[in-house]
DNA sequence: CGGGATCCTTCAGGATACTG
DNA sequence: CAGTATCCTGAAGGATCCCG
């Protein structure tokens, strides 16, 4: 039995980092729905059931900041804001889509498995 | 612009059980140490800078539970205890390694990502 | 050495109400 | 419609002590 090293997580690791990324319960979806094109702020809520508006806003503001999304306002009243990946936020892109099509393919195993779902 | 439809993400979809899988801060390490082979638990400790006694046993317990990793002891004192990966578990390393190989080669991004963190 | 049991802190994240 | 500000709680997760 070749047993090879084992990797070690040091605090700043890369795994680490990008374990942030999908950690946050939102971020991925956010970016993800936004993938199709620019979305209005109410379009993009629809798309994630469940998600609060504070939640959302908060989301938005963090990948703003991270310079992920853009954000556009349309002086009218009643206001339009809608929302668009930039270049680095499309990077994200792929590791999500990845992600997502990898649980495509196992829906069964992700089924089965309850994790830290206290009921199911 | 040829805006296609957002994908809605309803609450019970794949994508959000991947994400659950991530969302809890040890799992897809503690999957990924194991990669090498069996490992003991005060090795696979080591491999985690930071865990906690106590959050270790309880990912491993629930690993356990969903049948991804095998816990063998050995009737010595004291005590040894070796955990691998099952079956079942070994195939949650493919989409692990995806994401952390994809962090490997965006670490400069990924560095520059500030998202939740409060201080850097 | 491996691990169970407690206690305690923190904070992500939900609910609600109010503004322009 | 989009957004901010409060309030509140559930649960993740750390620290500690004890046991075989």
């Amino acid at each position: 039995m070749p047993q090879e090293k084992p990797f070690v997580f040091i605090e700043t690791c890369t795994p680490r980092r990008v374990l942030e990324l999908f950690s946050t319960k939102w971020t991925s979806m956010v970016l993800y729905a936004l993938k199709c094109g620019r979305l209005r702020t109410g379009e993009l809520q629809r798309c994630l059931p469940g998600i609060s508006k504070k939640m959302l806003t908060q989301t938005l503001r963090e990948l703003e900041a991270d310079g992920l999304i853009l954000r556009t306002v349309y002086p009218q009243v009643p206001p339009k804001v809608e929302y668009q990946l930039t270049d680095n936020g499309a990077l994200l892109i792929e590791p999500i889509e990845m992600l997502y099509d990898w649980g495509r393919r196992h829906s069964e195993l992700l089924a089965s498995l309850k994790l830290r779902r206290g009921k199911d």
